[in-house]
DNA sequence: AAAGGGTTTAATCAAATGATTGAATCAGAG
DNA sequence: CTCTGATTCAATCATTTGATTAAACCCTTT
């Protein structure tokens, strides 16, 4: 069991805290003190443990990234076969996102903002790369269209990540409790992946 | 014709700046000294002009949402039947898109972080009924499934604006031009129109 | 209990930022 | 040309914000 919020160490407790602030409000709309308020700490010991803002804006934007790269490697690996692979990718990552479902947000916002900033950690070329060449052995699947593997992936992460960015937005017009969301965004996981398939296999879909 | 940036009213190019920067860099990203030397002019005279800071985005956020709005009542106006309708709305939100690249970004970002400045301009739950109504007429189509109308704009929608949220990213790992970035763009339009149509109709697909 | 290192805090600083002021400038009416 | 109202600007204000300082506090070691 991991220590709860109140044992954790200080440094932990404030980079817990950035975390939960910057992927809500994003690093332009979030103080330090804002972070230190969250953390119960004084924006002096904040900068104690963390030399700057923009440190440890570093840290999280990176761990954030890490997320998604563990989920991929993993996915990868535990995927012998292209549905599979499709099954995986799509439900851990709806299963990441139900728990950090600001995650993608953020992401989208500052790195399309500082890409510098996510360049080193993002690595979508070697994904595109691996998946494109995991489908290539898949005797029903077309890779040789144009674009194959961006348009894979667009396709697939588009209609992944849609509820999550407008999660607020879906609930209001929709009328939607959080519950109500949850259960909507559990539903897409069957529909990506029979959408993905058919887009992939053109129709006929033999579990 | 438009008139050209230089010969408009100094009010329109003060809100025509406050989109430019407002759009790219967020509502907390952005100062009024930035959108104020965008515009070419003092501080003060951007005060006169608007009265604040945050009045200015409001009109930046009405006009924003309104180029959706407008998008989707020409659509749905000029379209009879389910795959006209799919086709045009694909169509033209691209070509929206496309001039205003930053447009989906932007309102994800302040939409979910101010929903209460935004709920007043959209209106997907109205989105969603009209296009279900549409649908509902098409035999060939099971708007049944729980959800029906949810799924499909997640969907087609989060396939549609993938590309827009993450442009530099997409550019940058695929070693894209902006020109290339743009021929992949254009060519998504078939290919969700694709996708969706074999959702939609489970992989039959006579034109 | 005293020493000492690590940690926390109130107070403070300099820069940035939203907004205002009062003086200049400009354009049209008489 | 001169008056008048609208517009623009340099200068300034009050507040916020990232960061630092110096003092207080806590805990272990001796």
């Amino acid at each position: 069991m991991p220590k709860s919020h109140e044992t954790l160490p200080t440094r932990d407790r404030i980079l817990a805290a950035a975390t939960e602030v910057f992927t809500r409000q994003g690093y332009a709309g979030t103080t330090t003190r804002d972070i230190a308020a969250a953390a119960g700490v004084n924006i002096a010991t904040l900068h104690y443990h963390h030399r700057s803002k923009e440190a440890l804006f570093g840290v999280v934007a990176a761990r954030a990234m890490e997320r998604f790269n563990a989920v991929f490697d993993e996915v990868m690996a535990a995927s012998t076969g292209t549905r599979e692979f499709i099954r995986r990718f799509v439900s851990a990552h709806i299963e990441l996102l139900l728990e950090f479902p600001y995650l993608v947000g953020f992401i989208q916002h500052e790195s399309e903002a500082s890409p510098e900033k996510f360049r080193e950690h993002v690595d979508f070329a070697r994904w595109s790369e691996e998946m494109e060449a995991l489908m290539r052995r898949d005797p029903d699947i077309d890779t040789a269209r144009p674009n194959f593997a961006g348009h894979l992936i667009a396709n697939m992460v588009g209609a992944l990540i849609y509820p999550f960015l407008f999660r607020t937005t879906t609930m209001h017009e929709f009328g939607m409790t959080q519950a109500a969301w949850e259960d909507f965004v559990r539903e897409r996981e069957g529909v990506v992946v029979g959408m993905i398939e058919g887009w992939l296999y053109g129709g006929a879909q033999p579990s």
